[in-house]
DNA sequence: TAATCTGTTATGTA
DNA sequence: ATACATAACAGATT
């Protein structure tokens, strides 16, 4: 499911329902989802819910706890214990509340900090900045001088965090660079336009709640921003600027959608 | 039915 | 430094 938009959403939701609450039990359903998993945050308070990047981050007393949802991971908040087939973990609320962590594919991944480390451990530590962030003068100084393809650098949260394959395929779109394109020939210019891209459409998507493709919802709640994407998942469809026929090709091992008209 | 694909990231090899 | 394959996993799509 997840980039920035959606993470954002999510972490909204979630920030309404449980700060100020107390977790009283922690159920690690699968070990793996939680490998340094001990009861440090038990009996603590909720104090805050943050983003950073794709990640969650959960302020629990003196501790971080770190959520990735991965592909396909989800919250839901419940006033009933009722974990499904697909439930990895579940934190009981002293205020009578449930919150599972959902997921399907189980490549989500929480991870234990503390306040004093979080930001100096990994995989915090090499996160680069959102595009809120980073100017367009600091992304041209990342990657000029490096060999990737453009759409590649992207995708790597290092360098700039929260864009994922769907906002990758559209901000090249809508900056009109080839996703091809190896970072040595973008200009300034052009970065300067992927950060202003960038911003525009990722507050779109979250005023429509976020893209839904497959399986996403932030508690429940789909999004509807599938509805204004302009090529991913477009192949074979007009590209809505020029009429040509929307291509899919790999970059990078990901399914890339992109109009070679508009895209150079 | 079987092969292939998927919104992510980390890791190992070349 | 980068490219590429692979792993983690389940279900939808082809």
């Amino acid at each position: 499911m997840p980039e920035y938009p959606e993470i954002y959403t999510v972490v909204n939701n979630l920030k309404e329902k449980l700060v100020g609450k107390t977790i009283s039990k922690i159920e690690v359903l699968y070990k793996n989802v939680f490998y340094d998993y001990n009861n440090e945050i038990v009996n603590k308070t909720i104090k805050d819910i943050r983003q950073m990047g794709k990640y969650i981050l959960f302020f629990i007393s003196d501790n971080v706890l770190i959520s990735h949802l991965r592909m396909e991971g989800k919250y839901a908040v419940k006033d009933k214990y009722e974990p499904g087939k697909h439930t990895l973990l579940v934190m009981h609320l002293s205020s009578g509340d449930y919150v599972e962590y959902n997921d399907t594919r189980k490549f989500g991944r929480f991870e234990l900090r503390t306040i004093s480390n979080y930001l100096n451990t990994l995989p915090l530590s090499e996160l680069g900045k959102t595009p809120y962030k980073l100017t367009g003068k600091e992304l041209y100084n990342l990657i000029s001088k490096r060999n990737l393809k453009i759409k590649q650098a992207l995708l790597n949260q290092k360098i700039i965090s929260g864009i994922g394959n769907i906002y990758a395929d559209e901000i090249l779109f809508d900056t009109k660079i080839s996703p091809t394109r190896n970072t040595k020939d973008i200009t300034l210019t052009e970065c300067e336009n992927i950060i202003n891209s960038s911003i525009k459409i990722f507050d779109k998507s979250i005023d429509f709640g976020g893209t839904t493709i497959r399986t996403y919802s932030s508690l429940g709640e789909k999004g509807s921003n599938q509805n204004n994407l302009k090529v991913h998942t477009r192949k074979g469809e007009p590209c809505p600027v020029c009429g040509t026929i929307i291509e899919k090709i790999t970059v990078a091992g990901r399914g890339t959608y992109y109009c070679r008209n508009c895209q150079k």
